[in-house]
DNA sequence: AGTGAGCACTACACATGTGG
DNA sequence: CCACATGTGTAGTGCTCACT
């Protein structure tokens, strides 16, 4: 079975209304670099998108991620963003996003290459019942992202996501005597000479901090004049830019199964790689065509585009 | 008519970032 | 500088409906 009919493609990629659990079977095995995805969260709060209760979330993610593998080249790489979440009607956290790691790694093989924090600073101050009511638990702002491989060395380059210098360490790269002494430090740290080389950047962290913040961008403002609700929870776009840049060379081919507004598939397009979008609400899909189409779309123009989405059988061709 | 289960809906209390 | 964004959990209210 091969995939047919996406509800659009660009230059890069192509979208796919339908179940991932579906489609996943489409797909050739061991056919894709990247698999970067952020399901629905085992949250009390019942979602407009459907998330699944907590006693049950473990294995109905799990299911999908069996299909992941299976696609997953071996050089691969598997990223899952998973937000924290309380039990319910105790100030007690629930264990999903742990117990799904676990799962993973000793029911079907895959690597903790390595765990990443996303810090959101711009979070508001939640859950609101322990958080702000009563004032016994700090506000949660971190979420998990399980990086996962199928053999021990997935391709990776820290190469191509340094980031810049901090204020003190370029003050040392310009003048390095005055600022360091090579030697041994009383922790034991060996500080060489080589220690004031300039490398370009800085090695980034595994605590990732992306405000998650989008006021009138595009997508928005076009969902806005269409009048079509916008996703209501979408993930910045530097967080799938940072892992496609880290884990994928241009040419490679990124899966999201989870695709929503389909911030994966403008990242990927933009760096250069092929991407594949699988989401299951057709209007979520339809909406995210507007992150790839010309910036001065007016009103009327963004409502035809989505009217064309929505009720035509043919893949529309963007760009 | 009264009761209670089950459901949908709502108030509550808060911080930080983006973009025009 | 302003307008406007942003993966929350609990408890209370009020409604419908089955049952007595």
């Amino acid at each position: 079975m091969f995939l047919c009919c996406p509800l659009y493609n660009t230059d890069y990629g192509s979208a796919y209304v339908g179940n991932a659990l579906e489609l996943l079977d489409c797909l050739e095995s061991n056919s894709i670099d990247l698999v970067i995805t952020s399901p629905p969260f085992a949250l009390q709060r019942e979602k407009s998108y459907g998330n699944v209760e907590q006693e049950a979330y473990v294995n109905w993610l799990f299911n999908f991620c069996e299909k992941v593998y299976r696609v997953l080249a071996p050089h691969g790489s598997f990223v899952l963003d998973l937000g924290g979440a309380y039990q319910s009607k105790r100030p007690v956290r629930s264990l999903y996003n742990y117990r799904i790691l676990i799962k993973l790694c000793d029911e079907l093989d895959f690597r903790l290459a390595e765990e990443f924090f996303w810090y959101n600073p711009s979070k508001l101050p939640s859950p609101i019942e322990w958080v702000n009511k009563r004032k016994i638990r700090t506000k949660d702002a971190v979420n998990t992202i399980w990086w996962l491989s199928k053999t021990d060395n997935p391709k990776a380059n820290v190469s191509n996501v340094l980031v810049p210098y901090s204020e003190r360490m370029k003050k040392l790269l310009q003048n390095p005597e005055k600022f360091y002494q090579p030697k041994e430090r009383p922790s034991g740290h060996d500080i060489g000479k080589a220690f004031a080389n300039n490398n370009g950047g800085a090695i980034p962290s595994n605590l990732l901090q992306i405000p998650n913040t989008e006021s009138g961008s595009r997508y928005i403002q076009l969902c806005k004049a269409a009048k079509i609700g916008a996703h209501p929870a979408r993930f910045p776009q530097k967080l799938p830019q940072f892992f496609i840049n880290f884990l994928t060379e241009p040419g490679d081919t990124v899966l999201d199964i989870f695709a929503g507004s389909n911030t994966t598939g403008v990242a990927a397009e933009s760096l250069q790689r092929h991407w594949i979008a699988f989401e299951q609400n057709r209007s979520y899909l339809a909406t995210s065509a507007f992150r790839f189409v010309d910036a001065n779309l007016n009103q009327s123009q963004a409502n035809t585009l989505y009217t064309q989405l929505m009720s035509s059988s043919q893949t529309v061709a963007l760009k």
